[in-house]
RNA sequence: GCGGGUAUAGCUCAGUGGUAGAGCCCUGGCCUUCCAAGCCAGAGGCGCGGGUUCGAUUCCCGCUACCCGCUCCA
């Protein structure tokens, strides 16, 4: 394994030469938090995309119970708008958590929110209120906002404005109904989306781990209140298992249960799926996903109005006029279960995960250095990433050993073959072994190699990424066994 | 948002007040029968903006991006 040391650097830089990840609007300068994805990055982060998908939505078989849990469940995909209503964001309290007037010290480098600045301490002298020190030197209140504002229509008018959305779940929430009257599920099901959200971080960090638009993979999952907890279990294992199942050292990634004491006020049970990033101190994780078990809060939000916790309750949030501060849509969004004549608001358990950073996450654990015996057997540098079949970008390429003696058309016909079906690449420049390298660089699994034993036996030589091993076998077997291999992925 | 550091070719680095070079990589050709070989040819660069100067990649200022530490956020 490559010292923990440059691997970030490497990483990167690998990113940047085989074209995986650039920084966004490069020949400018770049703007910091937003990343573009080259011709290997896209595909890679594709197949994330599609391997969650397939494995959430589409291969989900909603007749059969999962092992150990009371009933099968149904699985519908949606797609919703990035701008939404701005009610949503102020009924599901985004609003008010990602809006805040905040001050400044300039001497001591505190920031407090404006509206707590009576309750809040000076970090230089704890009896005092910021700004009672005789060297506090504090900032008037300034707006801080962590959602992107926009305005829909022409027309710059603050009745106008709205917000990219900081989250996809609210779309899910919204289409509650939707669903229900539409894909004839029953409880329990699930609302599954992926989709690019919003936020306007303070300190976008980490290459593409923290980044201002960012894409996610949710399910909103709805349940019995008295099935919730069976349920937030069942996705919390799951899910790691999918991570794991992709590939992600089960070392270097971990679930992580929250202390109650870190739990958000609306959710009684969340557990995040965590990765150890070279780019974080050792013995410190990321955030992969989050499973959050969120009772009825956002089904309620969106009938009722911003809910705040009150002697352990969830209440609409009242102004001084006694009225809601964000109404709800005062739609019915409850569930009315058929068999039993009950109507009830389904709880929520809702995994939800970053697309780009599990991209970044299966780059980081396939990243690997290595030495293999060059001609003379004298172990030579390898750069290779152990991305799984399913991931990686492309998934074979078809070389033909020299550029003569018919070689290359036979490749060239092997190749054309399997582009119906896969990603593949042709390469006949260079040496046999550089073209190799090429290939570990960028992930492909398996190389099929087109020599002098071809033109006598029609067999083609398979070279092993990991490794680095060859076999023969038939040019007119390779796009079966190359299937098998790839496991319809 | 604050403090510190960095910015020359795709990468790693030289270098200069008179517009830059190496190695690797890449492209074309020759040669090559299995793990980054060789030969020939070629492409490609001083982050952005302003100032000083006859002339700035070099000196000064500002900006931007990236890295580290805080802060913030989850």
């Amino acid at each position: 394994m490559p010292d923990r040391e440059n691997l970030m650097d490497k990483i990167v830089a690998l990113c940047k030469r085989r074209g995986f990840i650039f920084p966004s609007s490069e020949i400018y300068g770049g703007i910091g938090g937003f990343w573009d994805y080259g011709p290997l990055g896209v595909e890679l982060k594709r197949n994330v995309r599609e391997a969650w998908w397939q494995d959430m939505v589409l291969r989900h078989d909603d007749t059969t119970p999962p092992p150990g849990m009371p009933s099968p469940y149904a699985m519908v995909g949606i797609e919703t708008s990035i701008i939404m209503h701005p009610q949503v964001w102020k009924a599901s309290g985004h609003y008010d958590l990602f809006h805040d007037m905040l001050v400044d010290c300039r001497h001591c480098k505190a920031r407090f929110r404006a509206d707590q600045l009576a309750t809040s301490q000076c970090p230089e002298k704890p009896s005092k209120r910021p700004g009672e020190h005789t060297t506090c030197d504090l900032t008037p209140p300034r707006e801080f906002n962590l959602m992107f504002k926009t305005y829909v229509g022409a027309l710059v008018d603050p009745e106008s404005e709205a917000y990219l959305r900081p989250e996809t779940a609210q779309g899910m929430f919204v289409n509650f109904r939707n669903v229900l009257a539409t894909a004839r599920v029953k409880l329990p099901f699930g609302i599954a989306q992926i989709g690019k959200s919003f936020r306007n971080e303070i300190t976008p960090r980490y290459f593409t781990y923290r980044s201002r638009e960012f894409e996610q993979m949710e399910i909103e999952f709805f349940c019995r209140p008295e099935e919730s907890r069976l349920w937030y279990e069942y996705w919390r294992d799951r899910r790691l298992r999918w991570y794991v199942s992709l590939g992600l050292g089960s070392d270097r990634v971990r679930l992580r249960e929250h202390s109650p004491e870190e739990l958000s006020h609306y959710s009684c049970g969340t557990a995040d799926i965590e990765y150890a990033f070279p780019f974080l101190p050792p013995g410190e994780f990321g955030e992969l996903e989050g499973i959050a078990h969120r009772g009825d809060f956002d089904l309620r939000s969106h009938m009722e109005g911003k809910l705040v916790r009150r002697d352990g309750e969830l209440v609409v949030e009242t102004g001084p006029n006694g009225k809601p501060t964000h109404p709800g849509s005062g739609k019915d969004l409850s569930y009315f279960d058929e068999e039993t004549g009950e109507r009830l608001i389904p709880h929520v358990i809702e995994p939800s995960a970053g697309v780009d950073r599990s991209v970044l996450a299966f780059l980081c654990e396939a990243y690997d250095e290595d030495a293999i015996p060059d001609e003379k057997g004298v172990p030579q540098p390898r750069v290779v990433l152990r991305l799984h079949p399913r991931l990686a970008p492309v998934k074979a390429a078809v070389l033909p050993l020299i550029r003569k003696e018919g070689m290359p058309e036979i490749a060239l016909e092997l190749y054309r073959e399997l582009k119906k079906t896969w990603n593949v690449d042709y390469d006949d420049k260079g040496s046999i072994g550089r073209r190799y390298r090429r290939q570990d660089e960028c992930g492909t699994p398996y190389c099929f190699t087109v020599d002098g034993q071809t033109l006598a036996d029609g067999t083609v030589t398979v070279r092993d990424r990991d490794t680095t091993h060859q076999e023969r076998i038939k040019l007119s077997e390779v796009a079966g066994w190359l299937g098998e291999k790839l496991g319809g992925g």
